[in-house]
DNA sequence: CGCGTAACCTACTCCGGGTAAGTTACCTGA
DNA sequence: TCAGGTAACTTACCCGGAGTAGGTTACGCG
């Protein structure tokens, strides 16, 4: 077998077993069995156990991203890329629910070099909503925008967690759920009409303009 | 060394090692040595490796719920409830940033029980946030409660993470951010002023209030 | 048909989690 | 004051799985 095909089989098997085991359980035995090689052959092309890792987080990594560029370059305006990178960033987790629920639940569990990865992948989401956010909302400034970035990579892979155990939310109730928040945050169920505050608080709750 | 003595200082120095190596560089060998002790006795007290970062977890989730509760406990509305319990958040992971670090960044790495152990500290915290956000926002219905919470528990997650590579953000700073985002999220910052918009998309973008 | 190379295997080493069995030290009560 | 029980503690080991040294097959090419 070429060596291109080889990897290939060699990440899919791992990222079954690890998606069965976890990173820990899974040994690099039962991987190279699977594949019907012997264990220096894994070794040979991924160099160790966390090498194999990374290589699947790497693959996920672009995968994921050519699924949310995809979506969000038929948008018209920043509104709907936020909303299409969304709704392609939760139907991609739903469809690769096993190993990305592994990447999502035992991420930095194998080594710095897996968590740098992942880290990565993070980084690259966040670039991409961060130019949604600030084209859509031009006079924020950047510290404003990295931060609410970070709110929203964090909540969306929380989202996406808590998305697994109720089947009934589909992955555009999600992405509502978060563009929602994103666009007006709770003010739409307010009980005092203040949703449209003008402004944004500068110390803390009782120096912003909800309470004088 | 009485039981209870030994097994604080365990913990102690289990916290220390798993900070300075991560979970899995981190060998129970050098715990025992650091404390003066054979290998079997760690054993003795926590079962396994595992079982004694589970243990270390689930003190800092008391902690950390004994520090949030305390701070929520001062607020006089809704709104400053959530303020202050984040503050207390962020004050918190800054104080502990070694072991929190560990905890956020290493975290499912170790075993299931451990996942579970920070999973069960964000129920915990996500608990305290949706009581709040029931209180500020009696109208919103349970599922949307739900999801926001879980957007803010990610949310903040990632957001101290942030912070940690961001020495000038203060736990004020990022406190702000977050109940910024949670009130009125991007709103303020809109070009168009729609910030107001009285309800709640229905199916998706095209189908809301911002764009008819 | 020789020969180089690249895919591949057998058979190990070694480290670290985990344990069996025993030893010391202290408190208790007669 | 000393038997005896118990609880903190130790040495010395097992064993599974990550990682490796060195050799073998198989195939393309002149």
């Amino acid at each position: 077998m070429s060596r291109a095909d080889r990897e290939r089989q060699m990440l899919d098997v791992a990222e079954e077993v690890f998606g069965e085991r976890g990173y820990r359980d899974a040994s690099m035995d039962e991987i190279a069995e699977r594949c019907g090689v012997s264990k220096p052959m894994l070794y040979e092309y991924f160099g160790s156990k966390d090498g194999l890792l990374v290589a699947c987080v790497r693959r996920s990594k672009a995968e994921l991203l050519d699924a949310t560029r995809t979506a969000m370059a038929g948008a018209s305006d920043p509104e709907d890329v936020l909303w299409r990178g969304m709704v392609a960033y939760f139907t991609f987790v739903a469809a690769h629910s096993r190993p990305f629920a592994m990447l999502l639940r035992e991420p930095a569990a194998a080594s710095p070099a897996a968590a740098e990865a992942v880290e990565a992948t993070r980084a690259q989401q966040g670039a991409l909503i961060s130019g949604a956010l600030a084209a859509f909302a031009p006079g924020a400034p950047a510290e404003v925008i990295d931060a609410f970035t970070q709110i929203i990579v964090g909540g969306s892979e929380r989202l996406a967690h808590w998305k697994t155990q109720r089947p009934e939310v589909s992955a555009e109730d999600a992405a509502r759920y978060m563009t929602d928040f994103c666009w007006s945050g709770l003010s739409p169920y307010l009980r005092r009409e203040d949703g449209g505050r003008s402004g944004v608080r500068t110390s803390g709750p009782s120096g912003g303009a909800g309470t004088p």
